[in-house]
DNA sequence: TTATTTAATGCAACTTAGTTGCAATTATAA
DNA sequence: TTATAATTGCAACTAAGTTGCATTAAATAA
């Protein structure tokens, strides 16, 4: 939430989340972006969009951080994400999902992972 | 689901899933027997658990590795894990879930990954 | 426009989870 | 007991992600 610059860093990273189901790993956005500017100024800048809530992130099953674009609603989404064993690709699957609550636990947030085949893959 | 032998590697291991709810991550378990086994032990060990449906595993909100004993059911468990932000400690959810469908994706398995403060911490 | 300040960047070195190859060891079956 | 195939330890490695610090460049004030 802190005061975001304009940077070309921020730039070339927003251009990269246009559409709004495709997710990216940081290994590929880090790749993409290699020739345009160092691996630590990625991971800094990713950091600043996620927290100025422009994209989200979750973990693949590989442990493997990715980020995809948030969608036009001031709540936070809560939505599955898709990891295909074939290809590696991971996507926002556009579903509700209703946090669930459990004893005396405070849930703050929640992420569900899908695993398995992509329709382009099968 | 190979031959698994009983090794003090695997017995060491099984002894420390005890309880049905207590997740441990991979950084936990390997300084727990670090002065009994090396880490790639370790590792593999629970590898094989796992293959023989012994633990299963999930990643953690910090891309970390973490198992768990599985309950006494045949089919695979699908249930949620708990991740408390301040102790950073894992649980099993014992609830059931259903895994959805999508489109035309071949959907394996399910992680739900719940985030936020244990009641212990709170 | 210019000066000031503060965020952002690049670089190199580092940390840490997890893996690999290989020789030595050990559990199991014959 | 012996053969065999799985398991282990070790050391070296890979790769994701971080840190400190000097330099650069946005944003804002003058």
């Amino acid at each position: 939430m802190g005061v975001i610059r304009n940077t070309k860093a921020i730039e070339e990273l927003t251009s990269l989340f246009l559409d709004d189901e495709k997710a990216l790993s940081v290994v590929e956005i880090v790749n993409i972006l290699s020739s345009k500017m160092n691996k630590t100024t990625v991971y800094r800048a990713l950091k600043r969009l996620e927290d100025d809530e422009v994209i989200h992130s979750f973990m693949d099953r590989d442990g493997l951080k990715c980020y995809a674009k948030n969608r036009n609603s001031n709540k936070k989404e809560v939505h599955p994400h898709f990891h295909c064993k074939s290809c590696g690709t991971s996507i926002c699957v556009p579903f509700e999902f209703e946090i669930p609550k459990y004893q005396n636990h405070k849930i703050e947030s929640a992420q569900i992972l899908l695993y398995g085949e992509c329709n382009k893959c099968l």
